[in-house]
RNA sequence: GUCGCGUUCGUCUAGUCUGGCCCAGGACCCCAGGAUUUCAUCCUGGUAACAAGAGUUCAAAUCUCUUACGCGACGCCA
């Protein structure tokens, strides 16, 4: 069994590009399957390398790895010519010389009458010798095929119109390369955008003029923007490399986009092995789906929180170096993420605030110093007690944080909230202990004189 | 315009094929409470939908028809 993925080489992976590979992924690996990757390149002005590069990268990412491939459609011409021939000397195609100016005036025309703008088969019987090479679609008579999402689906011949298979300068066109490919690279079942729906009748037909046998279809629906328009740059990122920038974790994208159109009951989570083996085609929505950026973030919390470490410092790397944070003198880092997946939603976020256990900073919010930095008493009496303190654990920094708060007769917060700051500058940090712990013991007393040293300054 | 496809809470969806268990379930968001050393997390509860109309039937979200709306295709793009 055989699926494949196919873009078109001209911009990068975009969210319902990655959809598709990931259904059609799916269902390969869910039937012990081959999923291939073709580059449909035959547009030369279109194409470029930078965009092959990019939904490389994207399907990388991803961790949608194929099985074949890619293959570029630009090398197969030789293939692509030889059908071409064939269909020609078979009678089953024609060269036809309307100049693209004919082509316009009659669509105008026909669109003015309220008639379906279609060519009208002028050279049709010409038997002309160059130009572009039309296929000869059947005059009457219906294709229908079933499709395995949307169900039936019947169109007549009628409606239909002798495609372009090669252009004039010899190239040949989607219509065709999609055919002959999908059939000499033994896909059985062909899973793509819905925008493609009213090309496969006349894929059909050209699958019955070389007398091959068909694939299954299945056309997936369009992914829509917040605003039900189709989804485009101004609903924020399409890009799937600029999820992996704004910090989402792979696995928590594939399972956003497996639940865009697919569903197996209520359950919301899938880890990448249950997509594989629950997916299948029967449940997919035949409605397009509108993208989402608060279930996507929900899930990518959740992925997060249940991650392993090390799958979480694989995909900080990209991350740290990005914002460059040096790690290398602090904590171990693996402790710090371990204290940070539990309240980061993005790892942008973690990297964020992962910041204060590597990088001294040099002041403190002004807002919240003017409202914590007021006493100096008992960050003084912590910073005398933690001197001291030799075994930098944070059982016995919660220890001496409760006895200076004994000893003055005050509440938690009105030394936790000081310290806290103190640690962090902005005043966001977990657990105070387990952060002075992490932060370290020198960074920690630094951290409180700077504070003394705030309050000396501000008091008068 | 013509043809094709679609329509369940704001969003993703279950249920539709094989009518009754659905005065419609789950999730995200939002709101209210609770737990908590900020943040976050966690727990409890709540708001909210079968596009409209007609028909078939003892019974319709589920079957039929019509209307409306949305999307897509109509390229020497894919």
């Amino acid at each position: 069994m055989k699926s494949r993925f196919a873009p078109s080489p001209t911009g990068y992976l975009h969210i319902g590009g990655a959809r598709t590979a990931l259904f059609a992924w799916a269902w390969a690996k869910k039937q012990q399957g081959q999923f291939v990757l073709r580059i449909e390149d035959t547009d030369r002005e279109r194409s470029t390398q930078a965009s092959v590069d990019a939904i490389l990268d994207g399907m990388n990412w991803l961790g949608l790895a194929h099985d074949e491939g890619p293959f570029y459609q630009t090398q197969r011409f030789d293939r692509y010519q030889e059908i071409i021939e064939q269909l020609l000397s078979e009678n089953k195609a024609y060269y036809c010389e309307c100049s693209k100016e004919r082509l316009q005036v009659l669509r105008d025309e026909l669109t003015e009458k309220g008639e379906k703008a279609k060519y009208d088969g002028c050279c049709r019987d010409k038997k002309l010798k160059s130009g572009v090479v039309r296929f000869k679609n059947p005059l009457t008579g219906f294709v229908t095929f079933k499709d395995a999402v949307k169900g039936q689906i019947s169109i007549g011949n009628q409606e239909l119109d002798d495609l372009i298979i090669a252009r004039s300068d010899g190239t040949p066109t989607y219509n065709l390369t999609v055919v002959v490919d999908d059939h000499d690279m033994d896909i059985d079942t062909v899973i793509r955008g819905d925008d493609h729906i009213n090309n496969t009748p006349r894929q059909i037909n050209l699958y019955e003029a070389l007398g091959w046998s068909l694939p299954k279809f299945a056309h997936l629906p369009m992914i829509l923007g917040s605003d039900g328009a189709r989804l485009s740059k101004r609903h924020g990122a399409v890009s799937v490399m600029a999820y992996r920038d704004e910090g989402f974790l792979p696995e928590a994208l594939l399972n956003y986009l497996v639940r865009l159109g697919w569903s197996h009951g209520d359950q919301e989570i899938f880890s990448l092995s249950e997509i594989v083996e629950l997916f299948d085609l029967e449940n997919i929505n035949k409605a397009p789906a509108s993208f989402n950026q608060e279930k996507l973030l929900w899930l990518n919390q959740e992925y997060i929180k249940t991650s392993s470490v090390e799958n979480l410092l694989k995909n900080l790397a990209w991350h740290l170096d990005n914002q460059s944070v040096d790690t290398s003198k602090g904590p171990v880092i693996e402790a710090v993420i371990k204290h940070l997946q539990e309240r980061s939603k993005t790892l942008v976020e973690m990297v964020d605030s992962l910041k204060m256990f590597y990088h001294d900073f040099d002041e403190f919010d002004k807002k919240l110093a003017a409202k914590q930095f007021k006493d100096s008493q008992p960050i003084e009496l912590l910073l005398t007690k933690l001197e001291v303190l030799d075994d930098w654990v944070a059982d016995n920094i919660k220890e001496q944080i409760k006895q200076t708060c004994e000893e003055l007769g005050i509440g938690f917060g009105k030394i936790g909230q000081p310290f806290r700051l103190a640690l962090s500058g902005n005043g966001n940090a977990g657990n105070i202990d387990v952060v002075a712990q992490l932060v370290g013991k020198d960074r920690t007393l630094a951290r409180l004189q700077m504070a003394l040293d705030y309050i000396a300054q501000h008091s008068h």
